[in-house]
DNA sequence: GCCGTTTTCGGCCCGACTGTTTTCAGTCG
């Protein structure tokens, strides 16, 4: 069974509890969910092992629930809790402003089980007169099942960097004196964003908050109050601004930047140590002097922490670390010399050979490779050994003519479903390297699957794997194989696991990351351009690779050409 | 239900905003 599962089978369990008004078990639960989706391992191992109550937030109770769900795929707690709550009444909380007190109430008194059924209720203004329900709140209700019903998720990291570094922009332009940052889960590079957070240091509060709310784009004012406010833009997506005092800055940035999980501990050790801390600063406990606020690496200094950067702030080990002085140095965002995975208008990209060679000389890299599909991906204009023969030929020719960034003459090779690469070796031998990937018969067993992939590793030709678990966010999960059995076989072949940075893939995902780099393999973090501009999507991918704690030393491509060369034999 | 340099019981993060029950409860992040 996998993490996940186990992971949604508590968070389940937390909000039943919940809407029966239970205290505190809830947050049990959702600590333990929490710490095994980010698990590097399988459950199962932790079960086996017997060291399922090493896991945070795992204490008895639920190593026993665990254990039943593992070995037999089922849960009887969780079933009782299931038999006695109407099933919709959980689809009730994930409407804004509907907790556990206003589902049940509901429920109780109007006997409303779903979403449908409130939208009913609301329309034959049943609410109006029941405890804590006037008009605005029925009519708030009414907005955030729009809401609920519109968004239906959560939306992926690439738009919401673009939409946020926008409203950004905008407001600083207004208002040039104020410190402007991203925060939340954005600020965190996670790979998809609930809402985007932005942080303001003013002393105007108020001149800041109207500009934001009266900005293009703006669908609707959520909230607004003196050191908050919301709109939901046109696109869906809500936007939450705060504006703290100059002398807080470093505080607030901490505190907005989350994760939840993570500030829970930060705060319980500055308990520990006699101080407290909110989002206004550090202070002592006792007198309530300030120890620090207005800059960030202080707070985290004078709890006895390194700086923790955004992106590990997922209470994954990272205070811990941060206490022995032992976090890795991550890569960092312009570390990168080059990139092993673009595609040209030769396959199912748009731009030449000659622009993909600009557009790297213009981020500065030592090197690009280009690798167009292969000939049995017609979907994508495979390139037939013909074609790919006279490709070859035309990379070198303008390697020859321009110079540096040094072209790679690659190519992006399927394995088929046979284990067998999509071209036969004389035409394999001709090009510098090969990146291989699954794209066709995704439904192979687990044994199958893992053995396709390890014959292609067996490939000297080969020296990067794309997008490895072949998932897409939101819309196909990976396909099935041995992990850790493919990220051994990579690291003894010398060959690197990609992390593909476009923003529906990030594959390898952030725990995978981190498991690989545990194991011991080497990462390329490429773009998989499909356009010269979608080069720049590589901070997607260093994002991820940070949020895996690699640092540079990790990451093939953060070699300079020389060493590539020599210690990767790519030509 | 979990946890422990406050250790086997008694706590469990903190504050803003909103609407309504006019002094506070519920929700959210």
């Amino acid at each position: 069974m996998e993490n996940s599962e186990v992971a949604r089978v508590l968070y389940e369990i937390a909000d039943y509890l919940e809407l029966q008004g239970v205290a505190f078990k809830p947050q049990a639960y959702r600590r333990a969910a929490s710490a095994i989706e980010s698990l590097d391992r399988n459950i199962s191992e932790f079960h086996s092992a017997g060291t399922l109550r090493d896991i945070p937030g795992v204490g008895e109770a639920i190593a026993d629930k665990i254990t039943e769900l593992v070995t037999t795929g089922k849960l009887s707690y969780m079933e009782k809790l299931r038999a006695e709550t109407p099933p919709g009444l959980l689809d009730l909380l994930a409407v804004p402003d509907i907790g556990p007190k206003k589902a049940m109430l509901l429920f109780k008194e109007l006997g409303i089980k779903s979403v449908d059924d409130l939208k009913k209720a609301i329309f034959d203004h049943r609410l109006q007169g029941l405890k804590g329900f006037g008009a605005k709140t029925e009519e708030r209700i009414l907005q955030g099942i729009r809401v609920v019903e519109s968004r239906g998720g959560r939306a992926l990291i690439g738009s919401a960097y673009e939409t946020s570094t926008a409203i950004i922009g905008r407001i600083r332009e207004r208002h040039p004196d104020i410190k402007i940052s991203m925060a939340g889960s954005l600020r965190r590079m996670k790979e998809t964003i609930g809402d985007i957070d932005i942080l303001v240091a003013s002393g105007e509060p108020v001149a800041v908050m109207d500009t934001f709310v009266s900005m293009d784009g703006v669908e609707e004012t959520v909230a607004k109050g003196e050191t908050k406010s919301s709109v939901r833009l046109k696109t869906g997506i809500q936007v939450d601004l705060r504006v703290v005092p100059a002398g807080s800055w470093g505080a607030a940035l901490q505190y907005f930047t989350g994760s939840k999980e993570h500030n829970v501990e930060i705060r319980k050790l500055a308990i520990s140590k006699g101080m407290k801390i909110s989002e206004y600063g550090l202070f002592e406990r006792d007198s309530g002097k300030e120890i620090a606020a207005m800059d960030e690496g202080e707070v985290y200094n004078k709890l006895g922490l390194q700086f923790i950067p955004p992106e590990l702030r997922e209470d994954r080990g990272e205070i811990e670390a941060a206490a022995r002085n032992s976090l890795p140095e991550l890569i960092g965002y312009d570390e990168l010399k080059g990139d092993l995975h673009c595609h040209t208008e030769w396959s199912d990209a748009s731009g030449t050979i000659e622009e993909v060679w600009r557009e790297a000389k213009k981020m500065g890299y030592e090197y690009v490779a280009i690798t167009d599909h292969s000939q049995s991906l017609k979907i994508a204009s495979g390139l037939s050994e013909g074609r790919l023969l006279e490709q070859i030929k035309e990379v070198k020719n303008i390697r020859e003519r321009l110079g540096p960034p040094w072209l790679f003459a690659g190519s992006e090779v399927d394995v088929l479903g046979d284990g067998s690469l999509d071209f036969p070796r004389n035409v394999l031998d001709e090009l510098d390297f090969a990146v291989m990937s699954v794209h066709s018969k995704f439904k192979m067993d687990e044994k199958a699957m893992t053995g396709r992939i390890l014959a292609g590793l067996g490939d000297e030709k080969v020296k990067v794997f794309a997008h490895p678990t072949g998932r897409l966010i939101g819309q196909r999960v990976p396909y099935t194989f041995d992990f850790e059995k493919v990220v051994e076989s990579a690291k003894d072949a010398g060959i690197a696991l990609e992390i593909n940075s476009f923003p529906d893939r990030l594959d390898l995902s952030d725990v995978n990351v981190r498991r690989s780099i545990e194991i011991g393999a080497k990462i390329s973090i490429d773009s998989d351009a499909h356009s010269p501009e979608q080069m720049e999507l590589v901070r997607y991918g260093v994002a991820t690779a940070r949020r895996g704690w690699a640092s540079k030393s990790d990451i093939i491509n953060a070699m300079p050409l020389s060493s590539l060369l020599k210690e990767w034999g790519l030509s």
